[in-house]
DNA sequence: TCACAGCCTGACCAACCGGTCAAGAAAATT
DNA sequence: AATTTTCTTGACCGGTTGGTCAGGCTGTGA
């Protein structure tokens, strides 16, 4: 009846070892696509033997499906930032805000989660036909009651919510090209 | 002396494969970024045996190289709907017209652009720093100009720029998210 | 002290990679 | 018709790929 007891420890080396090749991996994926990545690199830039790689994560797919997962759980919680403010300038900029600060903190997590939603998404469609859409409908929503309520102009909401995505994605993705021309 | 009359013919042959080759290795590349692209499956769209490819593009960093080029080309032939245009309405107008009539006529081409410039352009360097910059240059000046006419809101014309390609760029490479939410 | 579950890894495998080459077919030039 | 150039391709090469596995190691609980 020790129920309590058994999880905490014993899953520290574990944990530890995953973390060291969940960095890795987001680096080589978002350096190379999946196609272009290999175990050997992402073992090497971890320190650790290939087969080391396989005893955590069995085969290549399920590690980059769980890079992909991870940084789309960061990605929606910037969510959080929207929903708390009283209105739409608070709320938008705090968005964009938090994005920004997503996207400096986890560059190559970025890289990966757009080169995934260019390429169809085949390891998460789930996620996009159903979390995704959720928390879109959700905050297209907010918006309009926002313009109901004479607070921000009579825009339309989802082309909004695009127009965001696509200029934090691009200041994000596209750093290197905007680093050259200045 | 007959130098006017050589180039024409004979190379139809070879213009003919070119472009199959080419049209089948912009869709691998822009599906599988450059190390996930394989000269096999090229070969195998083209309906070509793969040693054919390596007659006309000896190694695959040429062929990608190539088809980066050839896409860039394009894109910038977008310019010229700015230039013509008298007012900011009309030439911003046109050009974003311009650039998505690109991106829908060559979505392929503009994922292996989006790519390219997304993993520090390793191929293309060359023009980031010369062409693609005296490009900008130019065109800043123009909305300058525009501002300075009093025919548009004083906004900082780089930023501007940069938004106009985020919104484009993102309607062509992630049109499946888009089309998944609607 | 022992036992046992979790962790580690060198060696290995079939499949596939980009690229080569020689020998021949087709086309153009003479 | 002869010759030369361009095009075509099956077979092949060394190296790398994702993945496996047997056997050893280590920390912990009894």
């Amino acid at each position: 009846m020790t129920d309590i007891a058994r999880p905490p420890r014993r899953t520290e080396i574990r944990q530890q070892n995953e973390t060291l090749i969940l960095q890795a991996a987001e680096k080589v994926f978002a350096e190379a696509g999946f196609g272009g990545a290999t175990m050997q690199l992402i073992a090497d830039m971890a320190g650790l033997p290939k087969a080391n790689l396989h005893y955590y994560f069995p085969t290549k797919e399920d590690l980059y499906r769980r890079v992909v997962q991870d940084i789309f759980e960061i990605w929606l919680q910037a969510a959080e930032a929207m929903d708390k403010a009283p209105g739409p300038v608070e709320g938008i900029g705090a968005y964009i805000q938090a994005k920004m600060d997503i996207s400096r903190r986890h560059p190559n997590g970025s890289k990966v989660w757009a080169f995934e939603v260019m390429h169809r998404a085949p390891a998460i469609q789930d996620y996009l036909e159903t979390t995704l859409r959720a928390w879109t409908t959700g905050r297209v929503r907010l918006i309009e009651r926002w313009i109901a309520e004479g607070k921000m102009a009579p825009v339309d909401p989802e082309h909004l919510l695009y127009m965001l995505w696509a200029t934090t994605q691009h200041y994000a993705d596209f750093g290197h090209q905007i680093e050259t021309l200045n």
